[in-house]
DNA sequence: GAGTGGTCTAGACCACGAA
DNA sequence: TCGTGGTCTAGACCACTCT
């Protein structure tokens, strides 16, 4: 809103990274394009170039530009994203055959894959072990760990955690879970979901998390902690979907009263 | 997850950040706590200063420190979280004479101040003049624009448009707008809300957001844009809604089926 | 006043990408 | 090969906080 006059005091980096932001939102610097060099911008401000390296810095942590090692400085592009609906978990729509990301991926145009990282036993986390209503000192839990990508670029971390005295000896602790997913196995095992709960944080992406999403800075990640609860209230998955902002909008529709 | 080894051919700046993040997971560093100087850093480390100094903006990129100007590095507390459920447009809500906001607060025993920033008449953005079907070329709109706080820091901004055609000459422009605030008002003109739809991304914050919520390096933003539809599938209110994300958790509950 | 982070300079060498 | 960003050095001065 008031552009907080630019003036005199402010320090040439800010006055830097000031114009390039101007320039960007006025559409003089177009998505895709190049910035000048850091050298140009230093001759051109008559500073340092760690100066004008530096106004770049804050424009890339605002998520405006990304650096690509060798070749420039772009501004970013805004991503179409993909739109998760609060529909995603419906049983409507696991009779299609496809998974709620596929189904999205394919509304897309793109092509979805989906790795399984790991399937282990394990001590949940203190806030799985809650939500599951499972010990948090014990090896309570199975654990499936895949990652999401579409056209081949990563866009989702999910770590699905269920007791582990259920899916022990089940097709659960398999790579392929069979028709319908885990949800159809944990169907037959008599939990009909009836009610879900997301609780949805944003944060800044760990340096493990950056590296499997492939993120330039400035971009943030969503958190969604997901459980499934049954006919008797009782929850009986809970999963941690990680996924990167720039590429991911969830959508919840509810009725109300 | 693997470690990836910060073996010998990793830069200075990185082995120095990767140390501290790892004292500060490990806790020897506990919230609150104060790190080594980078003068301290610098010189332990054997490097320039500017080099500790970038190994501490690596940490505050992800949120994990904040620096105070004068007084040193902190490692961040984690906030307990405002969660905003999705019980918090329901009607049975609105009559206990809060709104959800003062509501959570008040859970968390804080105190709620809202600020009325501005009620203007305007051409809408192209994202809100679709959602609520009105031109986007006219000035079509009253914008209300709302701060919140608790306990005295700003948490969230909190953008509403209503059709000017409906509010004009209403209490809805006016900064008090009577029991039950402009749901209420809103009812009077014959929308009951039966649906809503939230649409949720996460990004970080531009300069001036920064400025407002008082927001550290390394926190994004939930964008949430929201649109109440009536009785008759009508979009008759669309809000925007920017929450600092270090402070907020949102929390939907639907059932299946 | 002493100690802290914030900003800047004027260099340097390296790693990467495109031609 | 050349231009680009990535990292680093060894200083400097300023602005702020705390005591």
């Amino acid at each position: 809103m008031t552009p907080s006059a630019p003036s005199s005091d402010t320090p040439p980096s800010r006055r830097i990274a000031e114009d390039l932001r101007a320039a960007i939102k006025a559409g003089a610097l177009a998505p895709g394009e190049k910035l000048p060099s850091e050298r140009t911008l230093a001759e051109r401000y008559g500073t340092a170039r760690n100066t004008a390296r530096e106004a770049i810095r804050l424009l890339s942590e605002q998520g405006l530009v990304t650096a690509r090692h060798g070749s420039g400085v772009f501004v970013r592009e805004p991503q179409r994203l993909l739109r998760l609906g609060s529909d995603r978990y419906s049983r409507a729509n696991r009779e299609t055959g496809l998974t709620p990301f596929r189904l999205e991926a394919k509304r897309q145009g793109k092509e979805a894959r989906i790795k399984v990282v790991a399937i282990t036993r394990e001590r949940p986390p203190q806030d799985i072990a809650e939500r599951l209503g499972v010990r948090a000192d014990e090896e309570s839990v199975l654990h499936r760990e895949n990652h999401y990508f579409a056209d081949e670029e990563p866009v989702q971390i999910v770590s699905t955690y269920l007791r582990w005295d259920e899916a022990q000896g089940t097709a659960l602790i398999q790579p392929k879970t069979g028709k319908d997913g885990i949800y159809g196995r944990l169907e037959e095992l008599g939990h009909i979901m009836t009610l879900v709960r997301d609780e949805i944080t944003a944060r800044m992406p760990t340096p493990a998390e950056a590296a499997v999403l492939d993120l330039p800075s400035g971009v943030p990640v969503i958190e969604v902690l997901h459980t499934s609860l049954d006919q008797e209230d009782e929850p009986f998955e809970v999963s941690r979907y990680v996924h990167r902002a720039d590429r991911t909008g969830l959508l919840y529709e509810l009725p109300v009263e």
